[in-house]
DNA sequence: TGGAATAGGATG
DNA sequence: ATCCTATTCCAT
């Protein structure tokens, strides 16, 4: 976590003063320090003491060319305020990774320090030396002159040594910097500036299992290597199955970390080994060089006609943009009906008139296609930002894109930054979608995050969907969206019918968990030459592996949510929360019976099980087990190209795809999702099915959807199964009136972590008192005004989160939840110096505050 | 006694 | 966060 606030420096006499959202490069304690001008003042802040203020180095940025745009400074601004996060965490995430710089001063020895060296080194003088070499300051130390002898020993020829290496010395010099200043000033070493460090810090060491003794095939031989570190094992085992579930099997450093925290110290014995090697790469392929079977090129809608619906919603778009004033529309379109080409006509008249535009999408890796529509349309003019991106990739399209070469941006969430000048329309497209919500770090929603850009800069905000969010929905409702129904598809297709399959009376096959009317279906589909979709959520061979004699499962050593998914692949249990991994046992741990059962089916057990029922029925799986990066898009291909009758995943495939031959979807377990303590279950299930039922018939044949479920009567599949969205919302937005849950009531929700319970639990309980005291203080405020109402905010808790440990680490978090913002608010400005690390070492605790969570997990 | 682990404090 | 200093800890 970075510090959360600004300092204040002077500008030098020769410079001219930068403009916000400028680079420069900064004093900062010993280090210098690449930071970003929030503001540029003439005169001194109340905090400001002119005694201790230090001057600016360099400018990064010429003058006139900020990396930032004033429009994305007061985004950064108002999004560190809002969503209560460290300011520079703010601006570093609208950067592009290496725009911010690291350490770039190279040392090399001067030929007096040199001569130093060479005496320290010979026995014989320094024996004898009789008055000690000294500093400035100081007599010379140990430590100097080991730092001395480091500086000398690395530099190769005139290249010096990185100062930043310097710094990572095993053992580590005392105040290595303060010393490398004094030592240069005494002018024993020479410090200067590399040029060429870009290129070096886009680098990362990656890692990958090599084949030698793969496979658990030399057990002895591994043990021989591994030792009896679990934790090395773990490591490589999680590096051997990224090798085999992954279209890419090198795994950066920083990635490793996450469930290896320790991975620097694991890594040398597997590395001497032979089990791995180590590499410095770039990062990952672009995925979209890949061709996905799609149409290439073609942009057969460009010339069609529009619907009524199509035609009015653009007018009334158009309008809005050429009146050059802030408008914010929901463009409610039913799956298939055309929002794209809305969408097309819209930037296309932006883009005529000189502007820029941004178009989100949930995953750009699943909606390849949109961003296809687009390159065909507008060719080089767009800009396709997606995680494949290498950082110099990702550089270099940021550098693009503000020189305004590529007035067209598609990206996922973190695409809300892409500096477009003249930027007048932004299109949230699946604006319901929950990826739209960073969930780690600055918990922003790039939906939210558009709608407050769009304003700044007095343009038009789109947001499309076929399932609007209850949030959208209510403020269309309200007026604070212009909406814009498409209601019809423009082939004469109606909807596909949506049959519901009450598993309690025709109970499905424990194996395929296929009813005999889907099995039916499946079947009268394939063999009339045409494809199906089936659905389930989740991944994996089975949820766990429990004992037939005793009940008990296994469960992840660090984490407390039935996580484990037995993979059958490698004959593995790996956690779905941390990565964790193991082999599967052949017996119960707790009471050694071989009895081992399956629990809940995964789409990997489904996948066997239905090649197994159905012969001659070709089956595709994909999930993220399956298919990453490139080989999503292959596996996408191959089914397009009608390599399979049935493509069996989890949600991932609802989104967006366009799969002709698709004539029949199923849906195994509808109701999966329906316990979980979220709010927004409901909502998700309704958005799954309908979203799920618009890749039925978008060919040229009727689509048919079998939804199979224990709850036939729930409201999200009884409404789903009339495509009644009107219907459902207000069904919904009554049960979170009720509960006071968004959109009719706001929350935010505090997240407290770390190693040691009890020092959670007391850091738990220290924020809700505080909160409770804050929140004490509004009712007395509010006590004399006409308001009767009880606590204008709630605060519920502390309690254990849902799953209350991961990674080892334990987890609570408190409840904030009002009727208006204003309160909570004013709640979270008070809370905001109070959270952060605390503490140190294992009873550190870290709190954060969620505002507008998406889920409560 | 000196170096390693650890807690506290400041960074402009 | 990261760096720096003071303090405690612990083995030699």
């Amino acid at each position: 976590m970075a510090l959360d606030r600004g300092f204040t420096y002077l500008v030098p006499e020769d410079m001219a003063t930068p403009e916000a959202g400028a680079r420069v490069l900064v004093p900062f304690g010993a280090r210098v320090l690449v930071g970003v001008v929030r503001e540029a003042k003439a005169e001194f802040g109340p905090d400001d003491d002119p005694a201790k203020l230090r001057e600016l180095l360099e400018r990064v940025d010429p003058p006139g060319r900020p990396a930032l745009s004033l429009d994305l400074v007061r985004l950064c601004e108002w999004i560190a305020e809002y969503y209560v996060a460290p300011v520079g965490e703010v601006y570093r995430m609208a950067l592009p990774g290496m725009a911010m710089g690291v350490d770039a001063r190279r040392a090399r020895v001067s030929a007096a320090g040199q001569a130093l060296v060479d005496a320290e080194a010979s026995p014989l003088l320094s024996a004898g030396s009789e008055d000690a070499p000294a500093l400035a300051s100081r007599p010379l130390e140990r430590a100097d002159r080991r730092l001395l002898e480091a500086i000398a020993d690395g530099q190769t020829g005139k290249k010096g040594v990185a100062v930043a290496t310097l710094t990572r010395l095993e053992p580590p010099i005392p105040a290595v910097l303060r010393r490398l200043g004094e030592l240069a000033q005494a002018e024993l070493v020479i410090v200067d500036r590399d040029e060429a460090k870009d290129k070096q810090a886009r680098r990362e060491l990656h890692y990958r299992r090599t084949d030698r003794l793969r496979g658990g095939a030399d057990e002895a031989g591994i043990k021989q290597i591994v030792g009896r570190s679990k934790q090395r094992r773990g490591l490589l085992d999680y590096l051997e199955l990224q090798a085999d579930t992954s279209s890419d099997p090198w795994v950066p450093i920083s990635e490793i970390r996450g469930p290896f925290p320790r991975a620097r110290v694991l890594l040398p014995p597997l590395l001497e080994g032979g089990l791995v090697v180590s590499e410095s790469r770039l990062r990952a392929l672009d995925a979209f060089d890949l061709d996905d079977g799609a149409d290439p090129g073609a942009d057969g809608s460009k010339g069609l006609t529009l619907t009524g619906d199509q035609r009015r919603a653009l007018e009334g778009l158009r309008a809005a943009f050429e009146a050059g004033r802030f408008a914010s529309a929901l463009l409610h379109g039913i799956t298939g009906s055309g929002k794209t080409e809305v969408y097309l006509r819209l930037i296309a008249s932006v883009i005529e008139a000189g502007g820029g535009a941004i178009v989100l999408v949930p995953e750009i890796a699943l909606t390849p296609q949109l961003a296809q529509r687009f390159r065909a349309r507008f060719g080089d003019a767009v800009a396709v930002l997606h995680s494949g991106l290498t950082a110099q990739q990702r550089l270099d399209a940021w550098e693009h894109i503000r020189a305004g070469e590529r007035p067209i941006v598609i990206g996922a969430r973190s695409a809300i930054f892409a500096p477009v000048p003249k930027l007048r329309v932004i299109v949230v497209d699946e604006e319901h979608d929950g990826s739209f919500k960073q969930e780690e770090g600055v918990r922003y929603n790039a939906r939210d995050v558009a709608l407050v850009r769009g304003r700044s800069l007095d343009a038009v905000v789109v947001l499309g969907s076929a399932t609007p969010s209850l949030e959208s929905w209510r403020n269309a409702r309200e007026g604070r969206l212009a909406l814009w129904s498409l209601t019809t598809r423009p082939t004469p297709r109606p909807l596909p019918e949506v049959e519901v399959v009450n598993l309690r009376e025709h109970l499905p096959d424990p194996e395929t968990l296929l009813s005999a009317r889907l099995r039916q279906r499946l079947l009268d589909t394939a063999n009339a030459g045409e494809q199906s979709i089936l659905f389930l959520n989740r991944r994996g061979y089975t949820t766990a592996l429990s004992c037939k004699t005793c009940g008990s499962f296994q469960q992840c050593p660090d984490c407390s949510a039935p996580s484990m998914t037995y993979h059958l692949h490698r004959n593995r249990l790996m956690c779905h929360l941390c990565g964790h991994i193991e082999a599967a046992p052949s017996h119960c741990l707790s009471c050694g019976s071989t009895e081992l059962e399956h629990g809940a089916a995964g789409t990997e057990r489904v996948e066997v099980a239905i090649a197994a029922a159905l012969p001659g029925v070709r089956m595709l799986r994909l999930d993220r087990d399956t298919s990453r990066g490139k080989a999503l898009l292959e596996l996408l291909g191959r089914f397009r190209r009608r390599e399979a009758d049935v493509l069996i995943g989890t949600q991932m495939l609802s989104k967006g795809h366009d799969f002709p031959g698709v004539t029949l979807v199923g849906v195994l377990r509808a109701d999966h999702g329906l316990g979980l303590p979220d709010f927004r279950a409901t909502e998700r299930v309704f958005q799954l099915l309908t979203q799920v039922a618009g890749r039925a018939g978008r060919g040229d044949r009727p689509g048919r959807v079998v939804v199979q479920t224990w709850a036939p009567d729930h409201p999200a599949i009884r409404y789903a199964r009339t495509h009644d969205f009107e219907g459902f919302a207000e069904h919904e937005l009554e049960a979170r009136a009720k509960s006071g849950n968004p959109p009719i009531g706001h929350l935010a929700l505090v997240r407290i972590h770390g190693t040691d319970r009890r020092a959670v639990d007391a850091r738990a309980q220290a924020v809700a008192d505080f909160a409770r005291a804050l929140g004490r203080r509004i009712v007395l405020a509010a006590g004399a005004s006409a308001t009767p109402a009880s606590a204008p905010v709630e605060i519920l808790g502390p309690v254990d989160s849902p799953i209350e440990r991961i990674n080892k680490r334990h987890r609570m978090q408190v409840l904030l939840r009002a009727r208006s913002r204003r309160p909570l608010r004013w709640i979270l400005d008070h809370l905001r110096h109070r959270l952060g690390p605390d503490g140190r070492g294992r009873s550190q605790t870290v709190a954060r505050v969620d505002v507008d969570p998406y889920g409560l997990l």
